[in-house]
DNA sequence: CATGAATGAGAGTTCATTCAT
DNA sequence: AATGAATGAACTCTCATTCAT
């Protein structure tokens, strides 16, 4: 009916009813107004369904949360995790496509991102753990490489154990401010960067 | 009766009755639950006060967050501002303080740092255009510091226009992690993030 | 696969699928909690069937109530009748015996007789006065009684027309406060309500 | 306004606003409706005031609930030790006045009576503690009167540790059947059950 | 006979805000 | 400046019931 948006992607319907209207939705209204801004209603009328409805699908507003930010981690961490395998032995090539394969997911993926940095903190309990280890992970990957890097010398950063941390707070918050279709496209911003990663870390660069 | 915390030193109290009372409970209140989440109740809570006497002192929960918001950023901009002015004419004198005083200020008032970045969304018209336009202008001053070395070449990064943003970044997600007591005390973090603003724009290193 | 309690023997699988699951589910689920507290979902739960299904055999919530105090009344009824009948003529042996064919079934069923007298009153129209009249029926019984004995002179007590009232009281007052297993058995209180409504109707005791 | 029935005594205006009013019709409803019927926007109509400010006065559905029946059992337990020390030493005078205070209380308070013997069952934790403590210690003078009159041969009764259990009950029976303006007064009805327990506990009786 | 999806109504509770005192 | 009472709207969630399969 509605030509989806490339940033819907990330949700791919499962054969299951109204299962991916209604994360789209919650995804929106969340990214919109905020988890606790957006209500049940919000989510049940951008999925065309009704309220009670929802509930057939998740047994509560946070769990609808939690699963959205589930999927997010998991596809974010699946990229990185493809993009370091792909990109060989050498620390400055896998951080490099590791921040690309980063920034191309907060790019395809902008309200996810958001949504997944600004509403972790609705979650408790067992939710929210699960959700910070799979971020956790992600975050480990480029502890990991900056680690290898700083060991072979080529990142010369003395900060080693504190500078991933920046690097991954650089690109997740191209989330806050990025606009599609604006001055800087998606490969640009990847380009920038790997750049800046690379720079932060004191590592040659080849200009 | 409580010691107060250096964080609450925002805001002063003003002579008029329970204002700070009522500032500092919001800060904290919307800093825990969200501007969404804590409710006016809350707030009257924390302030030792009745809920209807918020109102004696602001017209309304949004107005509170403004009010908030503006202090927050007000102090920010001046902070920012006596450093540059007291670095001197060097670029990397003048970017390195500002970093330093901005690092200073989330540490010193990270939760009035956290709320401004997440909850400004929840303002709209005239009270948003202002904080937004306080925010732009210490932003400004970054931009105008990158730009000014990137003139003379001491700072050679490719993409002076974006960068700075970069470097505010970087900056203000301190207030998302940061734990008092830990590791990294205010010094180190603003040594840290001077040194990965430098080198992220490419400036000669002095190790 | 679980041994079932005797209580549940009031309802015998009619060879109609789960019927009595059905019935038993919404005896335990309306007793614990009672015919509002209880849900069709806790219903279907209790029958290991799905909600809808319920209505595949009762049309509504009411009328599953309404099919349970039938069967409860029409056992009690049945009890009661063929304890009188196998007593002979002699009054006082046909009160002492359908005093303890009452008691016998309130301890059998306890549940049962607890939802009974309790949730009656949500009952309306026909299904209400369907049940009441089975209530009123087993009632009589003893009035019958107490009238016969009234007249022989066998029952002194100045008040027979309500006496019966008392005596029912008494005997379906047990199921809201029995405790299977403990300090009286069925026989025992059997023959304590058996004296105390032949004391209460102030006939000649046989120590 | 509205002339109040001799029932509603029991809850008298307590100065604060709208409490009387709350209570009288949350015990209205609940005696009409049973607790989980009855809907708090039911107590709300029947107190002529909003639905949210039932929630300045009680906490909570149960809490309405949980007070009402303290008052009710409070009440109860009041009249029954007032009557028990206005009667002298003698253990006959002193059940048949407690008898008649308690059905003068039933009589005069059905509705209350009702729903305090009805619906105890809806609080859990302390509130229920609380309530079952109070009609316990009513139970208890009972208990006492007949464990003094078995030891000193004035009730004759094999059973005299359960007989005031049936005692109670038959009094509390009274406000499931009880009709204002019927065939038995209230005078009538304390007679009648006075007369009913000492027959029950095989007391000597003076026709 | 059995199910999962769907729905409108309504549940208890909390919300920001107002007002009389 | 301060309060308790009041309110209408909105909240999340559950209800009994229906229907297509």
């Amino acid at each position: 009916m509605n030509k989806r948006s490339p940033e819907t992607t990330l949700i791919r319907d499962s054969g299951r009813g109204n299962e991916a209207a209604i994360l789209n939705a919650a995804l929106q209204a969340y990214g919109e107004k905020g988890f606790n801004g957006a209500s049940m209603r919000d989510v049940a009328r951008g999925a065309n369904t009704s309220l009670s409805n929802l509930y057939n699908y998740f047994p509560s507003k946070s769990h609808l949360l939690a699963e959205l930010l589930r999927r997010a981690n998991s596809e974010l961490l699946a990229r990185t995790t493809a993009a370091i395998e792909a990109a060989g032995d050498d620390p400055v090539a896998k951080l490099r496509d590791a921040v690309k394969a980063y920034v191309g997911f907060v790019v395809d993926h902008q309200t996810a991102a958001l949504v997944a940095i600004s509403e972790v903190r609705y979650l408790t309990g067992e939710e929210r753990s699960r959700v910070v280890d799979a971020r956790d992970r992600t975050q480990s990957l480029f502890e990991q490489i900056v680690a290898d890097g700083a060991r072979t010398g080529v990142f010369a950063t003395p900060y080693p154990k504190d500078a991933a941390r920046s690097i991954v707070s650089l690109c997740s918050a191209i989330s806050t401010w990025y606009r599609p279709g604006g001055r800087l496209s998606k490969k640009t911003l990847g380009e920038q960067h790997a750049r800046y990663a690379l720079a932060l870390l004191e590592a040659p660069l080849t200009p």
